[in-house]
DNA sequence: TAAAAAACACACCAAAAGGTCAACTTTTTG
DNA sequence: CAAAAAGTTGACCTTTTGGTGTGTTTTTTA
């Protein structure tokens, strides 16, 4: 039984170094631009051992996809009904935030996916987000209908949502050059969270 | 002279089939994943015929990113102090949701370029971006000074716009398939500026 | 402790892709 | 109209790279 964990050790512990040097490189390379054997240089085996547990470089590609899928979907923040219109957003813009600045790898190879048409994207997970979208726009139109927040197109408010804080993340090169810096800070977390969600409070005329 | 046009124009015209083609190809596959011979198949010519204009695949990807970056240029709209807060705003969201939806291949190759870490981008584009940041933060900083507009981070309302706007062209299939449509239409352009505008310039504090 | 299973790793192969070359055609020039 | 310049193209070469095969070592099992 003890002797059983180790072999278990050695392949969680060698997948979890495999995914974390094939995001590195598919968020760099691309997906054809990675290469199995920068992939194992990165992981520091051979790239035999790298094929020995993913079969090909697609399901290589598809593990980290799905890696970040699951983390997309934890970060995505909650919409709840009793929560109301403002302290909905407020969480909802503070789950973004943060996951965008703790984990703006999985941020990016995500967008990518979308960019290049969400090739290697499975149709249920397209649909899993139409419903998502339909579901929290609903809320927000039961609050708008009960007066609670001013009429304001809820699939456009949770794009906008979307894009101001994945823009942290996905565009971090960017930001930093423009900010003369080279990492972001643990402030910059709260600073930009307090920034979105004044603006958008404000902007959905929850708060003057 | 009159023949001396024509094989301007063939030139001309060669370049032209040759940028279009190569820059759906890199949009679709990444730097990495473009070849050479899907360009020349895209473009209607034979591969050898299209590394008789370009040198090499690198020139090639180079001279779309150009491309893109001018029209980034033109597209940027401008933000002068004469306008307002108002106008300006008003004028500069206009140019991003025009240029998101009638070039979101551009905005599509500059995202990827950010996102991989702008290995292809020159020094003084990035220098460029952080003085129009600079400048650009400058006016709306007298604005604020003045009485015209309430305390806003500059630089974070600048990102929020650029990051909202062009959010449209980049993720264009995800809000497509949010929307359950094939395709934008004239209406949305209208349609998302006047949501962006309205939204924007109240989180400004600009209207009510 | 010995056999089976899992993990490791070198060497190799075949296909893909970037790029060159040399011959040929079309266009321009004077 | 003839020579030069520009454009076209198939064939070829070389490097890269995904993937396999085989033998070895380590770990588990009973």
């Amino acid at each position: 039984m003890i002797k059983k964990n180790k072999t278990k050790n050695i392949r969680a512990i060698s997948i979890k170094k495999i995914l974390s040097a094939a995001q590195d490189e598919f968020i760099l390379q691309g997906y054809k631009g990675a290469t199995v054997q920068a992939i194992a240089n990165n992981a520091d085996m051979p790239k035999a051992n790298v094929l020995y547990y993913f079969k090909n470089k697609e399901n290589i590609y598809h593990a980290v996809l799905e890696q970040t899928l699951n983390m997309w979907d934890e970060g995505i923040g909650e919409i709840l009904p009793e929560d109301g219109p403002k302290l909905a957003i407020e969480k909802f813009i503070k789950a973004k935030v943060t996951m965008s600045f703790t984990n703006p790898k999985a941020s990016k190879i995500y967008a990518m996916e979308i960019i290049q048409g969400a090739q290697h994207l499975q149709d249920f997970t397209r649909s899993y987000l139409h419903q998502w979208v339909q579901k929290k726009s609903a809320i927000f139109q039961c609050w708008i209908d009960n007066g609670q927040m001013q009429a304001i197109d809820p699939v456009n408010l949770i794009l906008l949502i979307w894009s101001s804080t994945q823009h942290y993340a996905d565009f971090d090169n960017q930001i930093l050059t423009i900010m003369d810096r080279t990492n972001y800070t643990e402030d910059d977390i709260t600073q930009v969270t307090s920034f979105l969600t004044d603006f958008i409070l404000r902007g959905c005329g929850l708060i003057k």
